[in-house]
DNA sequence: TCTGGGGTCCTAGGACCC
DNA sequence: TCTGGGGTCCTAGGACCC
C-alpha cells in the first residue's frame, strides 16, 4: 500500500487575488468602486510607476510598471492612490486564515497569492465546492475578488488562476492541457519571461504547446536545468509540494532606495547609508535574524548596476556592524560616478535560532572571540599595510588564542 | 522623458584542497 | 618532474516573480 498517494493525484488550489491593492483600497472607501484607479509611487521622487491598477484602468490601458505620466495620458481621470502596506497586510492576514480554515497546507507565495493542496479535505465538499464557498467567503467578508485555480500540480493550477479574472474559479487537469495550455503564446508561460521568450521564439517555440515538444538536447543547451523543467512543467509535470514552513525561511534581507535625483554628495551618500542600514537591523529583528555575508548595489546614472559582496568572519544583526561592512565595500567599490540607487542585503541569513542550532555553544562563543580578533587586524591593516598580520591571521585559524593575541587584543 | 523594491534560484570562474 | 580531475567555497551577475 505503500505509495499510493502519489498514484491517486493531488487537488492543488491556487489562490490570486485580482488586482489585490486596488481592490483593498476599494474595499476600504467603495466610493471608488467601478472607477479607474491606480496604486502608484510619488513621481516627485521618480518612483511614479503603477504598481497596480482597477479593471476600469487597465480597460483603458494601463499597465503595471507604467511611468503615471503615461498612464495618465492613456486615462486622464484616474484616481491615484500611494500604497498603503499596513492595509494591504492586514488584509492579506484575513484571507490567509480564511484558507487554512480549510486546510492546513496552505504555502503563501506572495502578499495576495497562495497555494493550498486540499487533497484528501472531503468533508468540505467536492474541490469545486471548496473553491466556490472560499471564494464566496472571501468577497462576502472581506469585499474582495479573487480567482482560483484548479490542477493536480502547482504550475497548472497557477496557470489556471490566470485563466478566468476576476473571481473566476478554472479546473486544469492533465487531460484539459493539449486544449487550454498548449495554444497559449509562450510569454503566458510562468517561469518564462521577456529573455526567455525572446530565445525560445529563435528556436521557432512560439506556443507552450511548441515547448512541450521541444527538443529536450537542445533546450538544455540552451537553457541549462532550467530548459529540462520547462518543458517537463509545458508537459504538465510538476511534484513541488505545497509547503507550509516554506514563509518562514528566508535567506536575505535587504533594502534599496532610488534618490529623488542622482548624486556624488558623500553626505547625502551616507545619510542614505545609515538608512538603509537601519531598515534592515529593523526587519532582521521582527524575524529574529542574523546573517553572515553583506551585499551592497549600486545603480548609476545611466542605470549599470553592480553588486558587490563579501563573507564575514561572523553572523551580524545590529545596525552597526551592518553598516560598517557596507560603508567598507562602498568605499572600495564606487567609481564616483553619479548614484541613482543604493541598496544594502544581510545574505546567509537565518532565525538565530537555527543559527545556535548549527553551531554549538563552544564553536560560537570561539567564532566571536575570532571575530574581535578579525575586526582589529582590519583597522590595523588599512593603517599599516597588507602584510603587517598576515602571518597572525593565518595562524589564528589553525590555533587557540595565543598570549600574544590576548594581549593585543585587550590593548585594542 | 523612461523603467520601484522585495525576494529566490542558477551559472560561471577562480581559489583551494585532496 | 610533471601532471588529472573532483569537490567546495566565494564572488558577481543574470533571469525571473510579485
Amino acid at each position: 500500500m505503500a505509495q499510493w498517494y502519489p498514484k491517486k493525484g493531488r487537488v492543488i488550489f491556487h489562490v490570486d487575488m485580482n488586482s489585490f491593492y486596488a481592490s483593498v483600497e476599494m474595499a476600504y472607501d467603495p466610493s471608488l468602486k467601478g472607477k479607474p484607479l491606480a496604486i502608484a509611487g510619488n513621481p516627485e521622487e521618480r518612483k511614479g510607476i503603477v504598481v497596480t491598477s482597477s479593471y476600469e484602468a487597465r480597460a483603458k490601458g494601463v499597465k503595471t510598471t507604467m511611468q503615471l505620466w503615461e498612464a495618465r495620458k492613456l486615462c486622464p481621470e484616474l484616481i491615484v492612490l500611494r500604497p498603503n502596506f499596513e492595509r494591504y497586510r492586514t488584509a492579506s492576514k484575513e484571507m490567509f486564515q480564511m484558507l487554512a480554515a480549510i486546510t492546513p497546507y496552505v504555502q503563501p507565495v506572495s502578499i495576495d497569492e497562495g497555494y493550498m493542496d486540499v487533497t484528501g479535505t472531503e468533508e468540505h465538499g467536492s474541490p469545486i465546492d471548496i473553491a466556490q464557498n472560499l471564494q464566496q467567503k472571501i468577497s462576502n467578508e472581506l469585499d474582495l475578488p479573487c480567482s482560483i485555480g484548479i490542477a493536480p500540480n502547482k504550475f497548472l493550477a497557477k496557470m489556471a488562476s490566470d485563466m478566468k479574472k476576476p473571481m473566476g474559479i478554472t479546473i486544469l487537469r492533465k487531460r484539459d492541457i493539449e486544449e487550454k495550455l498548449w495554444p497559449l503564446p509562450i510569454e503566458e508561460m510562468y517561469g518564462v519571461g521577456s529573455k526567455t521568450a525572446v530565445k525560445m521564439r529563435a528556436i521557432e517555440i512560439g506556443t507552450i504547446g511548441d515547448l512541450a515538444d521541444g527538443d529536450a538536447y537542445q533546450l538544455k543547451q540552451l537553457f541549462g536545468i532550467n530548459g529540462e523543467r520547462l518543458k517537463n512543467r509545458a508537459n504538465g509535470m510538476d511534484e513541488r509540494p505545497v509547503d507550509p514552513d516554506a514563509v518562514n525561511e528566508f535567506k536575505s534581507i535587504g533594502s534599496s532606495q532610488t534618490l529623488p535625483v542622482d548624486t556624488t554628495d558623500e553626505a547625502e551618500i551616507r545619510k542614505l547609508m545609515h538608512q538603509l542600514a537601519e531598515n534592515v537591523e529593523r526587519r532582521m529583528k521582527r524575524k529574529q535574524a542574523a546573517g553572515r555575508s553583506i551585499q551592497i548595489m549600486i545603480r548609476y546614472h545611466d542605470r549599470t548596476t553592480v553588486t558587490r559582496s563579501k563573507k564575514l568572519h561572523d553572523y551580524i544583526d545590529k545596525k552597526d556592524d551592518i553598516l560598517y561592512a557596507a560603508e567598507d565595500l562602498f568605499q572600495k567599490h564606487w567609481n564616483t560616478e553619479p548614484i541613482r540607487l543604493l541598496g544594502i542585503t544581510v545574505q546567509d541569513a537565518d532565525e538565530k535560532q537555527n543559527i545556535a542550532r548549527q553551531l554549538d555553544l563552544f564553536t560560537y562563543e570561539k567564532e566571536a572571540e575570532k571575530e574581535k580578533l578579525y575586526t582589529a587586524m582590519d583597522h590595523l591593516t588599512q593603517k599599516y599595510g597588507e602584510n603587517t598580520f598576515k602571518q597572525l591571521r593565518d595562524d589564528t585559524d589553525e590555533q587557540p588564542r595565543t598570549s600574544f593575541q590576548k594581549d593585543f587584543l585587550d590593548d585594542f
